[in-house]
DNA sequence: CTGAAAGCGCTTACAG
DNA sequence: CTGAAAGCGCTTACAG
């Protein structure tokens, strides 16, 4: 149970280089204060006795805590989506407290675009020292991101990208590739010749993530010639009246309608309208692995969710900001979640 | 920057009971030696000030080392799946050797059962602190663990479990339900009345394992009143001369064969006969993400991979050790691993 | 530009 | 049964 003393650390670098600890700190940290020469010379024993430093050694010793801001949308009652994300970021922060980083939650209200930018503020008001953040709003996300630059604050995306920042990193889906799963998924319930319903309900109809994943779900019938029609309904009131509503007019209009596919989570609003309505011949997929639409997943009234791993999304979102404030170590640029296909059968083991 | 000091360690705890830091050690770590007067006021102190201990400045103080046996099959030529537990190992292992955590690996042949007590001989004669094992062969398996209560070394199951052991946990499929999963998936690619082969590639044919995976898919048909029949083939032989000499024989004998169930990884050697003969009408599911059916898959000879995470069950498996001997924290009897379904189209981010 | 010393929150002999 | 002291591998003022 001994200790192998092949170790070297920051005293055997001092002795070799004839110098004290304290200035061998200087040069493993980049300080200023230490001459050319020495610091040429330390370099060199550090790659010599390739010396890793002990991480747990230099949190100990070095009071600094580290403060990081993570900038969500609210968890509302008509989804509960992030719920995952925060549960991740609270692991992680459990994970890492010992390390002295510090977590400030900033959440914002995914129907007020203004309620962004007062949170923004409040982080740009405090002393952070990296920001993990959901870009839902596009144009208010590029500002705050510009002044994140400013300050030379990292930040990191979660659940959906905007291209050409300087964010640390990107974790979250592939939202064309996704839409290709769920077309996929829906042929194989489908005839020789569809008629498929795309179902967006949202405040923000246009947003860069419904397009993508819509255009990925297309391709995926026009790559394969599957011959058919594809119909889409924008659905801008989230309340369930309005959906049903808006679903009975269209179900009216299109009465051979086969398949509904449902670009994000609300899918659980057409899978009550649905069997409400006693049609339950209707193949129905959706997103994310909510407690009401693993219920009509369970019922047989949706077939598929396809789900993007939101916890993890949150954990290693805020793990990057950690390796890269504390360990110093490189992160991806872009790290894609797994497209998983959540069924009745599966469902009992999923992991968010 | 500054860490909050709210913080209360060792020092104050001592303090307050009017007694030296090592007395409070000592109550901390049940050690011998102190009165019951002095624990009883100790433990009522930590209890007040919710007391938790600095593992960083624990492990950095004691000079111990862990030291940790891995026991798996090695990787063969015929099948790369071992590869994923052992990065998942290495990945653990690489996270958690700041804490003086060692790990030894033991490779048995998956095709000699005495090369698994060879090798669990070894891990007997070192001083182990824990043990990570896939206990591949069941009987020999019971032995070890026989051996290891007695020396009262914890061990950890994964990919396979074996009931009523004193193991620490289990990490692995639930194996009936995966089972029902593939059933679940076949019948998307099935015509009413259905003729399906099971086909088992294995030297132990009557492993616990295959049967539960096999019990689950029957049950699909059997609880959703699905007419047809299951036919079943075990091929022992497990060189592609002798697949295809079996395959042969059996779609010879049963022509309208419409869907194939791999037990197993070895489910590119089916496909790969398939191919060959021209049989790609055929649907097939098997197991694992290995690089051989994961070309398959996107050949499209391959419908359905489903997999259990095999990285992370090499990863959770150290990690749990590391919780009870290290952090001295619980663990779950069992831990499932997702039943994860992957299909040319989600297979680019699947995470192992 | 450099070093001596104190300290992070624990553990470990050693002494009594 | 208990305590004083040294030490783990670093960092941080402070002094020069």
């Amino acid at each position: 149970m001994e200790k192998d003393n092949t170790y070297f650390g920051v005293k055997e670098i001092a002795r070799r280089a004839n110098v004290s600890i304290a200035t061998v700190d200087r040069v493993i940290h980049n300080r200023t204060g230490v001459s050319e020469k020495t610091k040429k010379k330390i370099n060199e024993i550090i790659k010599a006795l390739d010396y890793q430093p002990n991480i747990l050694a230099s949190r100990l010793a070095s009071r600094k805590i580290i403060s990081l801001a993570v900038l969500l949308p609210k968890v509302s009652p008509e989804t509960d989506f992030w719920e995952a994300p925060l549960k991740g970021i609270d692991r992680a922060q459990q994970e890492i407290k010992k390390y002295g980083v510090q977590v400030t939650t900033f959440l914002f209200d995914l129907n007020d675009h203004n309620s962004f930018n007062e949170q923004t503020k409040l982080i740009l008001e405090g002393t952070f020292n990296g920001v993990l953040m959901a870009p839902s709003f596009v144009e208010e996300a590029r500002g705050f991101v510009k002044a994140c630059n400013k300050l030379k604050i990292p930040f990191t995306f979660i659940d959906s990208d905007i291209p050409d920042q300087e964010n640390l990193t990107y974790i979250g889906p592939h939202l064309f590739q996704s839409g290709y799963v769920g077309a996929k998924l829906l042929t194989y319930r489908l005839k020789e010749k569809h008629k498929v319903l795309v179902v967006n309900i949202s405040k923000d109809t246009d947003t860069y993530n419904y397009l993508q994943i819509e255009e990925g779900f297309r391709s995926y019938f026009k790559d394969h010639n599957l011959p058919g029609e594809i119909i889409r309904v924008d659905i801008k009131d989230t309340d369930s009246l309005s959906v049903t509503r808006d679903l009975k007019r269209i179900l009216h209009t299109h009465e051979d309608i086969e398949a509904i596919f449902v670009t994000n989570s609300r899918v659980s609003a057409v899978a009550s309208f649905l069997e409400k309505n006693k049609r339950g011949d209707i193949s129905l997929i959706g997103y994310d692995f909510l407690k009401e639409n693993v219920r009509y997943l369970n019922e047989g009234l949706i077939d598929f969710l396809i789900c993007h791993k939101p916890e993890e999304q949150g954990y290693r979102g805020l793990m990057a900001l950690y390796q890269t404030l504390v360990l110093g170590t490189a992160v991806e640029k872009v790290h894609f979640m797994p497209i998983d296909i959540i069924t009745r059968e599966n469902q009992a083991f999923y992991q968010n």
